[in-house]
DNA sequence: GTGATAAAATGAAAGAAATCGAAAGTAAAC
DNA sequence: GTTTACTTTCGATTTCTTTCATTTTATCAC
């Protein structure tokens, strides 16, 4: 299957390379060199050099991905990268978002799903907290990013402590996203970390518009730690096996409910 | 199918290669110069101009856009890492790094070279605005992380304005360490951006002690923004081949200079 | 486990293409 | 007429790729 078409630059080829061995989880010396018509030699001499910049590691007959100790937090968010695409709430969520618009996406991985569709975006202005936020969005040319301060929480890879709140009320943030623990008529929106949520309460009070974002599992679900009541919520989305009577307590309220 | 119409003007003709290169995602020399109907020899000259203000990527033939691949960020990080490893004057500031320490680390490549050398190390806590530091100690379980939040500068993966800053007071810094464009008599600690130096300047200012870490090529050296005197300068680290003479004068303001 | 065997890796040498440096040529601007 | 910016020509050099002989590694039968 491998196609004939040879990519003549040695850049190329290897960026291919790369391309390859995240998309399959391995490359063969001989599948490479009959896919781009060079010698075996050769696609040995690019295996090496990728080997030497931890970017792949060598095998016998090919290559396997870079699974090394030193690069934690990459493996972290490659894990994650199939989950991401598929989120269909995260498709629509994106849809609400204009050219133009200051939001905020908070460290769930509906918000990642979110920063993937706004890669192609231009004049678009991101607040995070979540490093894999950023990651996603950072040679996004279109997309202004602001990261709030604080102190690195590996779990979830985000920055928590108030440090970087003080000047909130320097942004005007129109739209902001929230993934959630749960969500429930008593306790609002919640979180299972007491960190987590008190960076969220103060944006969730400053965004114009609050997108509550999650699946049907946190319907019900209580976290320790509120951050928003229902009212504040402006829209819920979420997937259709939603419990029907909580969806519609909700839309009772006056608070846009969308599945997907 | 390459038009031989001449666009005259050595401007247009490197607009028309951008151009090209975006849309195809690749360019040959031998096909610019056909092209074009310049030689090949202009052409490199041209791409090689291109390259300098990072606008696309030498290749041996040809070149390929500057940004193509899904994972810009992870590729520039690990391609410094030969470099970091290797820096003495690294290995040397990290030296004066103690267990329990609280220290500020700035965007620079020593810097990071500083981050390298404290995975290791348990109880240190470390403040900084440089992403690349943080992805260093990401996975490093003894060093509690914090970052100053800002607006993402791409070019150094920095954050930068005055978002983080705020309650800087927080934060009891012993230790900082500064990377910078220059050192002078004159200007004291030099930056080439206002942006970073506005970030480094309270900073330096609230550090109990300031470290200077920069090679020999920087003594002398002049950039557009200060952001620390000489007067508030703890120590310099910098390496053997700086010039006496400045080595001397600073030396003689009870500044101590580490050779290495 | 041991050894045979096929596949893969390595090193050296050679060839081709691309690049670089320096000097020289060209053309417009002052 | 001179300056300046740009381009070209022409060797010398470097980079990339291949071939081929040799060594190493993986695998399977025993």
């Amino acid at each position: 299957m491998p196609e004939t078409i040879p990519p003549p630059f040695l850049e190329e080829r290897r960026q291919a390379i790369l391309g390859r061995i995240q998309m399959t989880g391995r490359v063969a010396v001989a599948e490479l060199s009959a896919m781009f018509g060079v010698s075996e030699v050769t696609i040995r001499a690019d295996l090496q050099a990728l080997a030497e910049q931890n970017l792949l590691v060598r095998t016998h007959g090919g290559a396997v991905p870079a699974v090394n100790g030193i690069n934690e937090m990459a493996l972290f968010l490659r894990r994650e990268r199939q989950v991401i695409e598929k989120s269909r709430i995260g498709t629509t969520a994106a849809g609400f978002v204009a050219d133009g618009d200051a939001l905020y996406l908070d460290s769930s991985s509906t918000s990642l799903a979110i920063a993937h569709h706004l890669r192609p975006r231009r004049h678009v202005t991101v607040v995070t907290n979540s490093l894999e936020v950023t990651r996603v969005l950072y040679d996004a040319a279109g997309v202004e990013l602001v990261m709030l301060g604080g102190a690195l929480q590996r779990t979830t890879a985000s920055l928590v402590g108030g440090y970087g709140l003080a000047n909130l009320e320097a942004f005007n943030l129109e739209k902001g996203f929230f993934g959630a623990h749960g969500i429930s008529l008593e306790a609002g929106l919640t979180d299972v970390s007491t960190d987590e949520a008190a960076v969220k309460r103060p944006l969730a009070a400053r965004c114009r518009q609050v997108f509550a974002v999650l699946d049907a599992t946190k319907w019900g679900r209580i976290g320790v730690a509120s951050f928003a009541a229902l009212s504040q919520i402006t829209t819920v989305i979420t997937d259709t096996a939603a419990p029907a009577h909580l969806v519609a307590a909700v839309k009772a309220l006056e608070i846009d409910v969308i599945l997907v």
